[in-house]
DNA sequence: CGGATTGTTGAGATGCCTCAAGTAACGTGG
DNA sequence: CCACGTTACTTGAGGCATCTCAACAATCCG
């Protein structure tokens, strides 16, 4: 996530990389807000841009060892286990600018499988490399110990009990927030993901994600069509998700 | 959690220390497993210990401005919010040798309560100084690493869906396991929390965990005398657990 | 001993799931 | 470009796990 082009192994094709990094959880690790010069440099030797991965690719499967953490540049991930019967859990989604791998630190080997669900992009940072410049770069330590709080506060939500609406309703305010966050529509987006993966995050069965999206819509809070979602009454659903998003 | 008798400001008369550490999440990165004899001595005085608080005190409040975390050193901790409608979400138990407040990082304020169960003593720490500390100490940071990703794990746990027989052997399972580790039963405790409580963090309703837990001594899994548990059958317990625990 | 809290038990209600069928979009090969 | 099979999604009917409500029992505590 360079300022300034690539000075080390970056291609050099990647004309793009401002508008990517802009986006992403490192963003202000790797801008020179007071970060001595030297650390900034490595932080961007660090990185390896790789990809693209296309819909249906493993990133990581489950039981690998950990040796590095990914940020998303472009395209949605799904993160997921499989159960001794063979049905799926799945445990989250990664945007653009979100960043995989916390949960596999403790116990250094992924706890679940990650796959790409269109073509995705990702910046793989090397763990103890990472780890190593964090000691030596006291905002880079911080913004780790931050993200790795943030992922605890994100699993606790989904574990809270609440009703399929309010989980609906925060699902969706979710990729508003995200999105509106970085510049784009927090009203319109597409759905990279199927109806069951909805399902088997939110927990509910895919029958009836089906039928709270068409009650949503016929109480005039979203307009669905096939994966493309708008978001018509914000504030509605806001009451609906605010037990869940407690923000 | 020092080694050898308190060098700072150690209250002298914590006579039983060595037993205490041992049983503690930062037990490695306290002893001189390799770790520069100076950095352990900071960590030696950087720890606090405060307490006792008594059974409903409160250790730290929802909003409260982020700036240590806390050791159980002995006792029962509950962390929770309350919802818009004053219900509560029960988001965890400590039980000694864990570490309570990483959940805070990400945002600078405790985004729950921290209620004592029983009496209870901590150990804290500035997270500020910690944070430092752990840039001189790899050991240290690492360890520090794995306790928010071992989190983040445990809040996804409850988080997928299960049974009310599931959630409930996996529960007592968790205390078993926790005790074993430390060199206690792990075939019988005393659990510090209500049934109300317990359902809360279950996600079910207290009638429902009167119901299993009775069902589950009709079966020969556990005998249960008010708080008083025992676990008669282990296998078939790890069997109930097995998809919630996946280990 | 009496009131308050905590836990237990039963009966009925309900939200979500399961099963089953049908419809719409998609990709593929002809 | 179309017929076809496949996958993704929708819709309805019925069932079940868990919740809610209500009463009661046991324990704690002053």
């Amino acid at each position: 996530m360079p300022q300034h082009p690539a000075s080390c192994f970056l291609p050099s094709d990647d004309g793009d990389e401002f508008q990517f990094c802009s986006t992403c959880a490192f963003s202000n690790a790797c801008r020179s807000e007071g970060y001595d010069k030297a650390a900034l440099h490595e932080l961007e030797c660090l990185v390896e841009h790789i990809g693209p991965f296309e819909a249906g690719e493993y990133l990581f499967r489950e039981g690998e060892p950990f040796n590095a953490i990914a940020a998303v540049r472009t395209g949605t991930v799904k993160a997921f286990t499989v159960d001794a019967s063979g049905r799926e859990q799945v445990l989250g989604f990664f945007l653009p600018g979100e960043v995989i791998g916390f949960n596999a630190i403790h116990g250094s080997r992924f706890p679940c499988n990650v796959v790409a669900l269109d073509t995705v992009m990702l910046c793989r940072f090397s763990f103890p490399s990472m780890a190593a410049l964090a000691a030596r770069t006291s905002g880079l330590q911080a913004q780790l110990f931050r993200l790795l709080s943030q992922d605890i506060k994100k699993a606790a939500l989904l574990a809270g009990d609440f009703s399929a609406d309010e989980r609906m309703a925060a699902f969706l305010l979710g990729f508003s927030r995200h999105y509106a966050a970085r510049g784009y529509s927090a009203r319109r987006f597409t759905l990279a993901m199927s109806r069951t993966d909805i399902a088997n995050y939110l927990r509910l069965a895919a029958e009836t994600v089906s039928r709270v999206m068409r009650r949503f819509q016929e109480d005039g809070l979203i307009k669905v069509n096939r994966r493309e979602v708008e978001l018509l009454d914000l504030d509605r659903l806001e009451s609906l998700a605010q037990s869940v998003l407690r923000a």
